[in-house]
DNA sequence: CTCAATGCAAACCATTTGCATGCAT
DNA sequence: ATGCATGCAAATGGTTTGCATTGAG
């Protein structure tokens, strides 16, 4: 396991302590997948690359834990191609949000640290705590407006 | 009918055609009513409100019509109790977007007008035509962090 | 005229829920 | 020892789809 999955794992259960939940061997095996996986996941999705590795975890199991991994920060919010919610780990190099075409489906991802530095402003000033944003813009791609 | 419903009717119009798309009787019935409403709401009970008014509109008519709302920038995603999308009504005073409290559910609104600005603005770089935007922050609220 | 929009009804399927058992703390 | 977590399986119900008909441009 790298330094950073490592890392990983010890937020992970820090969260969880804070939250009172627990540190299943069940969690630590998601936990583990999910830092690995550079795609969009929805949650059977999930659980169907669990299935291809031999995870014997119920598909129940899977849907119960992505609000888990949500609130403790190991996943966001994302976009694919189906018509559910999907989530992609989130990157230790910052958030990045979605553009999606409402004509071909393309989807363009983007960073604003302006835009992340006034959220956070946001936040402050309602003494809110952030867990995890969902950010998308909808509209036409440069090849699709008229 | 207000000069405001109006307005909003010609604008509807014109992004129909755009669309090439028809400006139905019923389309027009719906967004009169959804230009009323000030609450936020979901497909299924957007078609128990019309109902509720007397207007013969099958549900399904309902659930294809609201993507070409979102489209013709009428409504715009929202947040509510249930477990599927909710939209509300755009109010001509500005875009809001919504803090969700992951522990009490409490919904807070807010404006930013700086993260519009910045929204436009990577919109602009990226030659994406913008028709509507979904951001959600999700945390904990003043009364429920520790 | 032509093609999109609508209604009706059936089908779909992702997600949720209840309950008994297992396991972390 | 206590209470959350998990698996199993069934239920749920919001949403979608096919097709015939209607209606807008």
């Amino acid at each position: 396991m790298s330094s950073k999955g490592r890392q990983a794992s010890v937020d992970f259960q820090s969260q969880l302590q804070k939250r009172n939940l627990k540190y299943t061997h069940v969690r630590e095996v998601i936990l583990n997948e999910v830092m690995g996986l550079k795609v969009h996941f929805d949650a059977d999705g999930l659980f169907e690359i669990l299935k291809g590795k031999g995870h014997r975890i119920a598909r129940d199991t899977v849907y119960r834990t992505i609000p888990v991994l949500l609130e403790c920060g190991v996943i966001q919010k994302s976009v694919g191609a189906g018509k559910g919610e999907y989530f992609e780990r989130v990157d230790n190099r910052g958030h990045h949000d979605h553009m999606v075409c409402i004509r071909c489906g393309k989807v363009i991802e983007f960073r604003s640290d302006e835009i992340e530095s006034y959220q956070s402003k946001v936040c402050a000033d309602y003494g809110f705590e952030l867990s995890f944003h969902d950010h998308k813009l909808f509209g036409y791609c440069a090849g699709c407006r008229n």
